[in-house]
DNA sequence: CCAATAGTTAGCCCTTGCGCTAACTGTTGG
DNA sequence: CCAACAGTTAGCGCAAGGGCTAACTATTGG
């Protein structure tokens, strides 16, 4: 639990589209080349690759290029990233098991 | 599994920024009014709202208005949606326990 | 060797995000 | 009742995001 947060934020920009998760997601099952990923989506090449740098500086992905072709691959590691933000905020609630819910479900029904 | 892609937008763009996770984070330990957040933070009050109001969309958090004090609680159910694009994605790698991992540290040092 | 292939760079457009100020509305304590 | 308070609305400025085209470089298969 430190300063994360630019780190964080690194990796949550990169998961806030839909593009880039699928590429995450696609990712998953093996290592792909620009070219094959980018044939998956309907955008071109070019813009296409701004989300794999996207990727790559948030660190969820690793980049090799292998002659004229780059490979992209999963940084299984960086997910933990997420992960442990949301461990620590479940921490933090569960350190108060009140009526918070009640509370506001309350309000909620008066004028 | 299905097309929460939208859904998963909102609550990812809305954690990507420092100064939102910082009031989820807040709220983790207790439900807190507009104006009490917002002194926390180097912003303006309207600068704060719109904030809030990412958050609201999101569903991250609920709000009610109650006089002239709109206090914010955190909905944690939301944060599942993360939690499940998580697990959905372990499950997808851990279909594929194969050497993918060094594939790439191979390719790597090569020239 | 050279045409095709795979990616890269540069630059443009438009929309969105995030900050601000100024001025307004609705509530409330005294 | 009215001044202070809590939030809201409107509008502005600027930077960044995500898409595009055009033109370039570097590899490679034949």
């Amino acid at each position: 639990m430190a300063q994360y947060s630019a780190q964080l934020d690194d990796v949550f920009v990169a998961l806030a589209d839909p593009t880039r998760r699928a590429v995450v997601r696609r990712l998953g099952h093996a290592p792909t080349s620009v070219g094959d990923l980018a044939r998956e989506f309907p955008m071109t090449l070019p813009s296409f690759m701004k989300h794999v740098r996207t990727l790559e500086s948030s660190g969820l992905i690793r980049t090799v290029k292998h002659g004229r072709v780059r490979t992209c691959v999963l940084n299984r590691e960086r997910l933990s990233l997420v992960d442990d933000w949301l461990a620590d905020q479940r921490r933090i609630w569960e350190e108060r098991t009140d009526r918070l819910e009640e509370f506001v479900t309350d309000e909620r029904n008066e004028p």
